[in-house]
Formats: structure tokens, C-alpha cells, sequence
DNA sequence: ACCTGAACACCGTTCAAGT
DNA sequence: ACCTGAACACCGTTCAAGT
């Protein structure tokens, strides 16, 4: 058998990943395998490995659209009101991305990589980009510190990503559907409350 | 071949538990497999299927274990002081616990149950039974709100999750080797100074 | 009643063979 | 140069056969 070249390199990469990301949300990721997914784009299970490292590299490319989406749907939101607003609605657009994106947002932190192997440098960028997101809006309540609107930056994130990532497999013991919001507003609204220019 | 009741089933159920948690510790969760698990006992991978529904189960069943030593390390952390040295106290106790049983505590938050089954009840009881612990250092400064008491300590214990889950795995942008400390310290001082009563 | 081990239906990954 | 599909070394789980 052989070449075909029905498609490009960048053609089957695209195939690749967007195949993966639908058969993660319709069948989750135990049904993502190297044969499955194959068969989904039309090729034969060599030629994924022609294309990516193996299936822990194309997970970890397919992180990095996601977010790439979550940047784009935080980017999304308006820049305006007070910050705890800002924040707030930074919030309200990480939760709904969640909801929306279940299984992308999962397998974004729950997936880990073998023992020895590093996150990548561009992967850093990102999350580093997202942070800075969150940062931006702090610099009116933080202006000089910036340490301590780092450390702000990251105890909302983590508190923000810890909620949702609890609320989500049930082990929070949340009492009504929409106690995330709640809590993520209690969250943030107390939080600011407690730093130091009050 | 047969019976050999070397062991009691009790026994075996132990041995079991405890070899998963030797694999786990040791080479993490991808080498915790029937037969590895099976061959560590001195049994075959059938008996363990006379022990347990499935892996998922066992895994379920070593989450719980875990949930009761991450208790019994909290429940270890002295009563005294005012309630920021407390909640203080039980989150580095909580930061320890991840850092000693690293693996088990990434099981206990990573598995994901099969799509339609539910976390065990005497499991929820065993996590309501932990954020009693923070609940209860909250109470002389969340003395009557029932509700803002309960979100507080949702939020604190969610915070702090979120800080050693991205802390661990590398994806909170780190800067010291102790940064995890200094995050949580920051959570628990600001949030409670934005409580209501100051 | 308990335990075995072969069997089934899968995996991820590699690579000789083909065009 | 690219793609195939068989092959290898694994999985989780079941169950007839044995004591």
C-alpha cells in the first residue's frame, strides 16, 4: 500500500485533532484511542504516529487549542465595571467554558505525561497568558506589588480552577446546581475584600 | 486448579489494597494493572475479580482509605490559636499530605468513575466529614450564617485544592520551590480578612 | 467455595512491505 | 515519501475446569 496524499500533512493534522475533540465530547476519553480515531479521519492507525509522537502528544497539541478557546472566551469579555465585576464576569466566562467544554477542560488538567517528560515551553505561554488575563484585572486594586498581585493572581485562578473542578465530579458536596456561581462570586467578592487597601 | 485458602478472603482483600497502594507509590497509576496487582499478591488475576467488582472499584475502595489517612492527618493538627493559625495549621497539613502520597492523592481526585455510575455514599460521607474539620475552625468567625459558613469552607477547601492540584502538575507558573506555602497562607489570611465581621 | 489460566476483545506502537 | 496492516507486547474481564 501507499502514499495517497488525498491530503496534506496539515490537512491530516487539522482531521487529527478536530476527530479527537469529537470523540471526546460525544464518548469521553476512554474512546479516544489511536484505532478509533484512525477510523474516524480515513487512515490507518500508522499514520497518526506519521503526524504526532504518539497518542500523549496529540493530547497535549489538543490541550493547547483548548486553551487557545478558553483565551478567546475570557477575551471575550468586556473590560468594564468595577474588578470585582471584571472579575467576576472573567469568572462566570471560566465556568461556562467548563460546562460547555467538560471533557476539553478535563482532559486539559487531568491529563499528566509519563514520568520524565516536561510540559512544554508554548504550553507555559499560554497558561501564562491566561494568568495575565486575570492579572490585568487586579492592577487597579494592586498597583505597586507586584508580587502580591501575583501571588492574587494565581490563589483566584487555582481558587477558581479548584471550584470547578470539584463542583464538577461531585466532590464538593454542593447543595443546588448554580452553588458554583456562588461560590465563586463569595470567592472573589471576599478575597478582594480582605486585601490590604481594604 | 482450586481453593487454596492460604488466606482469608478478608485477607486477601488487604493484601490486595495494600499492594495497589505499593504500585501506586512506586511506579505510579498506569503500572496498577490486574495482573501486576494479581502477581504482587501471589494470586491470580481472577481472584481479584472474586474481591472486587472491577478496578474502578478497588480504586474506589483505595480512595476511601486515602480519604480516612488524609482525615487522620488533619484530625493530628493541634486546636489551638485563632482561627487563621488553625485553618493555617490544617492547610499545611493538607499541602503535606499531597507532597508525602503524591500518587494517592492525584488518584483520589483524578479517577473518574465510568459515565453512569455515582460516587458511594459512605464516600461523600467521608468528604463532608473532612470539610467538617474546616467548617468547624471557621465557626468563631462565622458564628451564625449557616450558609455564608458552609460557602466558606467550600471555598477555602476548594482554594486549596486548586492551589496543589496546579501546583503539582506543574500549570500555576511557580516561582519558588515553596510557593505553594506562601499561596495558601495568602488565601487563608485574605479571605477571612474580607469576611463581614473584618 | 474458591482459584486458575486460557480465552476474548481490546489496547499503543512499530515497521517491513508496498506504491 | 507516505501509507498500510500485520505483528508484538500488552490491557480488563469472563468463565469453564479443576480441587
Amino acid at each position: 500500500m501507499a502514499r495517497r496524499s488525498d491530503h496534506t500533512r496539515e490537512e491530516l493534522y487539522r482531521m487529527s485533532l478536530d476527530a479527537a475533540r469529537e470523540i471526546l465530547r460525544n464518548q469521553g476519553l476512554p474512546a479516544l484511542t489511536a484505532r478509533s480515531l484512525a477510523a474516524r479521519i480515513g487512515y490507518s492507525p500508522g499514520t497518526l504516529y506519521n503526524l504526532f509522537r504518539n497518542l500523549d502528544d496529540l493530547v497535549v497539541q489538543l490541550n493547547g487549542e483548548t486553551l487557545d478557546a478558553l483565551q478567546a472566551a475570557l477575551d471575550a469579555v468586556p473590560d468594564d465595571g468595577d474588578t470585582e465585576t471584571r472579575l467576576w464576569h472573567l469568572a462566570r466566562a471560566y465556568i461556562a467554558f467548563t460546562v460547555e467544554n467538560r471533557e476539553l477542560w478535563n482532559v486539559l488538567f487531568e491529563h499528566r505525561l509519563p514520568e520524565g517528560e516536561d510540559v512544554p515551553d508554548w504550553y507555559r505561554g499560554k497558561l501564562a497568558r491566561l494568568l495575565a488575563r486575570v492579572e490585568a484585572a487586579l492592577v487597579p486594586v494592586i498597583p505597586d506589588d507586584v508580587a502580591a498581585r501575583g501571588r492574587a493572581t494565581r490563589v483566584l485562578w487555582a481558587g477558581l480552577h479548584g471550584l470547578c473542578s470539584l463542583g464538577q465530579s461531585g466532590k464538593l458536596a454542593l447543595v443546588a446546581e448554580d452553588g458554583l456561581d456562588d461560590l465563586a462570586r463569595d470567592l472573589i467578592r471576599t478575597y478582594l475584600a480582605g486585601l490590604p487597601g481594604h
